[in-house]
RNA sequence: GCCCGGAUGGCGGAAUUGGUAGACGCAGCGGAUUCAAAAUCCGCCGCCGCGAGGCAUGCCGGUUCGAGUCCGGCUCCGGGCACCA
């Protein structure tokens, strides 16, 4: 008996494919479609677990779909602008382009093995500049339809490099590589105008039904709609010009309980205190060293300083409150300036306990309401409360009734106004680099912002630009920069700055569907396939690179680059979890961590050591990542056991939107299977007869599969799908069905497995006479009429609790059920001669005897 | 800090609408085959208890004939927080 080489007869079958040209899509109006996409990846050179478990899910669903009778496309491609390019030019002195495209090259001879149905003649890299002309001409044309407009924002502004840095480059407030404390600055940019698409956005979430539930809520969150006050109180002592101080909350029902006011150190009335008084100028240049991210301000110590400026109480003129200039106001959401109530906000809470502020009970719980100490009383809007401070409401009231009272109140006495607002901020579309979408505008001193004329797109990146001095390799290369005026002729500069890398990810998925279209998109093409059927990838994206997405999408359709249905660009979303590993590590001899490769490490019941004997620690499985070096090279499980091993593996063991873990004894045990599944059709092939009755409880076993794993895949359980198919092959062992059963059992088995395991299946389809490839097979079908069973077991618990069960025919009378119950031996035990309270009888389930 | 998830045997997980907790796989144990091993095949396998039985789905409480599933309150772990992609 022969075994299944998988590294002889993969290349075979993908040979097979290529030649056919069997994932090749072509617009057919005659039948309908299915797209399906996943994220594409950035091309960092090495496919990992994750790249395997994402495109073999997209594989899974796109094999499906194809046998299910649908025109399918499932397309691949390269989201390739990007930092770690630039960071690989800085350090090795390589051209971004050239370090990205050997990255593309490598990573799709990682990615062909794996057996993936796509359509490679798609395929394209977002830093191609066939791609990026038309997302210039997209920009230009959004630009003329005031999609596109330039304001400021802070930046984090490293002062040695002299550069802007991400983020992720901000490392405990210093900047990376300088090492010098970060400063927030503010620069020009250029910004997608999705704010006014807040409210469309917001609710369309409603229809998008076949979303996870968390991903659109974190959306709506994001977008984050909210309801409140806006007034300015009057000013004492501010300086000319700042008589008011416009401030916006979303507890105007806190108003009488307010103890202070507070202003972002951005604020122009902190900037303009700053320039004559050296206290604030050094606190707000403290306040400026937090960085620009949320998470840091919100995390950070609150400080603050008294500017010695006061505010009137809107509501009790003899109140004055004091303004403070505090670390934790943004000056992006609202107006950069909040009043502060204590009693019923932890941070105001926190920040007034520490500088002495007044902590006034605005209301209490209906039930022993005691005054707020060091935690603030913020219950639910929707309970009632008992107020102490109430001015437009009952006394007792919940914190919406009263929020609508305080508004209402307000406008009638002409202090303020009701407003919607949104958390959702302007998305900022450019960035101080340059391997990115170059900003097809010039700057010229006689004109203004000139856009480049349409023939003289693509803008392209140099060729020979230099990476030796930080910042942006355009700003430093003069004979790019320095081009005469589109529309005067005279001396001006073009924007340096290039497209941020989630424009190029925001209609990458329209350009698909034809991707050699002399304009972005094709309207016939664009018909037909859009929208995306099923996209999948990591919840990391549930809210930028999705949001995003679905704002390109509607701008896409203003400008007339897609019909109007493309608004919500993915009909279906599934999110996909990591794969992880252990970890393992040593100590050097100062003490430090060394990680250790799973290679590296010989790992038994005992524990796990070094080659050399040391013994090693086996830390948690987390994420596999280069730092810990806990990553295992699909490569390499491709070459051991083959490509079908590995995406059977990484489908099996957990379910899909969850993490996996990476184990070699779990690999091992799917090449394992595939083995034993391979045998079983070889048996089966020569097979003789059998006995009549094992035939038909084997076609039975079929049928229930069929039905069994067609339900688990259309609800994205490939994890049950596959321990059905391990159900199956024990089925098919153990049964004693003749050959002629067992050769139709093992046909369906490779048409189930050809989804997961497309090689495996050829092989055995082919070895059993099917007809043609298993690829391009229908879905089998299951017959309902064998899946009635003729008898059941029911359970029978005694006060909730099982204790027996008793088999009756399928059809059995409540009356006869409950017979059976009370003639059983361990029922009558229990009850000891007495009678049940209660028998409670749930057809085709269970019963319960409550004594 | 804020928003969103998750937690079930030694391990990954399964369990229709609230109805047999532990499917399937890994590891482990016992056996067959073998000169021996690998491979393969057969069986056992939540914990405690000789047993009857008791205890078990992160923790505490509640609803119910019945709770992994519903409700309230926690703990820990993970994702996102607008310049990582």
């Amino acid at each position: 008996m022969s075994r299944y080489n998988a590294t002889e007869i993969e290349p075979k079958w993908q040979k097979a494919w290529e030649e056919a040209e069997t994932f090749r899509a072509t617009r057919d109006p005659a039948r309908a479609k299915y797209y399906v996409l996943e994220m594409f990846p950035y091309p960092s050179g090495r496919i990992h677990m994750g790249h395997v478990r994402n495109y073999t899910m997209g594989d899974l669903v796109a094999r499906y779909k194809r046998a299910r009778g649908f025109n399918v496309l499932h397309p691949m491609g390269w989201d390739a602008f990007g930092l770690p390019a630039e960071n690989a030019a800085i350090e090795r002195g390589i051209h971004p382009a050239e370090w990205t495209y050997a990255n593309i090259a490598d990573m799709k001879a990682q990615m062909r093995p794996l057996g993936l149905s796509l359509d490679w003649s798609r395929e394209f890299a977002t830093c191609d500049p066939d791609y990026y002309v038309h997302q210039q001409a997209m920009f230009l044309d959004m630009l003329e339809a005031g999609l596109v407009y330039r304001k400021t924002r802070m930046v984090n502004w490293d002062p040695v490099d002299m550069t802007v840095l991400a983020n992720e480059q901000v490392i405990d407030g210093r900047g990376w590589r300088s090492g010098a404390p970060v400063e927030r600055r503010e620069m020009p940019q250029w910004f997608f105008n999705i704010s006014a698409y807040a409210q469309e956005l917001l609710d369309a979430i409603d229809t998008l039904d076949q979303w996870p539930e968390k991903v659109r809520l974190m959306q709506a969150n994001w977008i984050g709609k909210s309801r409140g006050l806006q007034f300015a109180f009057e000013t004492r002592g501010a300086p000319e010009g700042f008589e008011r101080l416009e401030v916006y909350t979303t507890r105007p029902d806190t108003l009488m309980g307010a103890s202070f006011a507070a202003i972002s150190a951005d604020h122009p009335l902190a900037r303009a205190l700053e320039k004559t008084d050296p206290a604030i100028a050094a606190f707000c240049a403290e306040c400026r060293k937090l960085g620009t991210s949320e998470e840091a301000l919100e995390t950070a110590e609150k400080l603050g300083l008294d500017t010695g400026i006061r505010v009137v109480h809107p509501l009790d003129p003899d109140r004055e409150l004091p303004v403070w200039i505090a670390n934790f106001i943004l000056m992006d959401y609202g107006t950069g300036a909040i009043f502060g109530c204590p009693a019923h906000d932890q941070r105001d809470l926190d920040f007034a306990r520490k500088y002495g502020l007044d902590v006034i009970d605005t209301f209490v719980a209906l039930q022993d309401g005691r005054p707020v100490e060091d935690v603030a009383f913020v219950p639910p809007k929707t309970e009632k409360v008992r107020w102490l401070k109430n001015f437009a409401w009952p006394e007792i009231a919940t914190g919406e009734e009263a929020i609508e009272a305080a508004i209402a109140h307000a406008e009638t006495h002409g202090y303020g106004k009701g407003v919607e607002q949104f958390r959702l901020r302007d998305w900022g579309a450019t960035r101080q680099r340059f391997w990115g979408c170059p900003v097809p505008v010039v700057h010229c001193d006689a004109c203004g912002m000139v856009p480049e004329r349409r023939e003289n797109l693509p803008v392209t990146l140099p060729e020979d630009a230099t990476f030796d001095r930080p910042g942006n390799a355009l700003d430093w290369h003069p004979s790019w920069r320095d081009v005469p005026c589109p529309k005067c002729g005279g001396p001006a500069k073009r924007e340096t700055d290039t497209m941020d890398t989630f424009v190029d990810s925001s209609w990458y998925y329209a350009r698909f569907t034809a991707p050699w279209a002399k304009t972005p998109t094709s309207r016939e093409d664009a018909e037909y396939w859009m929208n995306v059927d099923q996209y999948i990838g990591g919840i990391e994206h549930a809210i930028l690179h999705l949001l995003y997405s679905r704002f390109f999408a509607r701008a896409m359709i203003r400008t007339g680059h897609l019909p109007e249905k493309c608004a919500e660009p993915f009909t279906a979303l599934f999110t996909q979890g990591m794969v992880t590993h252990e970890t393992y590590s040593t100590t050097d001899e100062r003490g430090r961590t060394v990680w250790h490769t799973p290679e590296e490490v010989i790992r038994d019941e005992r524990g796990a050591r070094l080659k050399d004997g040391r013994p090693v620690t086996i830390g948690p499985s987390v994420k596999m990542s280069k730092s810990k070096k806990n990553v295992v090279d699909p490569a390499d499980i491709v070459e051991l056991h083959g490509a079908d091993t590995a995406r059977w593996f990484v489908m099996s063991d957990s379910p899909p939107e969850r993490d996996v873990e990476w184990t070699a004894a779990g690999a091992e045990a799917a090449a394992k299977h595939l083995q034993r599944v391979w045998r079983l059709a070889e048996e089966a092939v020569e097979a003789g007869d059998g006995e009549a009755a094992a035939d038909a409880a084997l076609r039975r076993a079929v049928h229930r599969t069929i039905a069994g794993v067609t339900d688990d895949i259309e609800a994205f359980a490939f994890n049950k799908a596959i321990a059905k198919l391990y159900e199956l092959t024990n089925i098919v062992a153990k049964s004693a069905a003749g050959g002629a059963e067992k050769r139709a059992a093992m046909k369906v088995m490779a048409q189930l497995m050809q989804p997961m395991t497309p090689h495996l299946a050829e092989e055995i389809w082919a070895l059993l006479g099917g007809e043609g490839l298993v690829t391009d097979a229908p879905w089998p079908e299951h017959d309902p009429a064998l899946l009635v069973e003729d008898s059941i077991t029911l359970p029978i618990q005694i006060n909730g609790k099982r204790r027996t069960d008793i088999t009756v025919p399928a059809d059995a009378a409540r009356e006869a059920i409950e017979a059976a119950v009370l003639a059983d031996a361990t029922v009558q035990r229990w009850l000891a001669g007495g009678q049940p309270r209660k028998l409670i009888v749930v057809p085709g389930r269970i019963v319960n005897v409550v004594l």
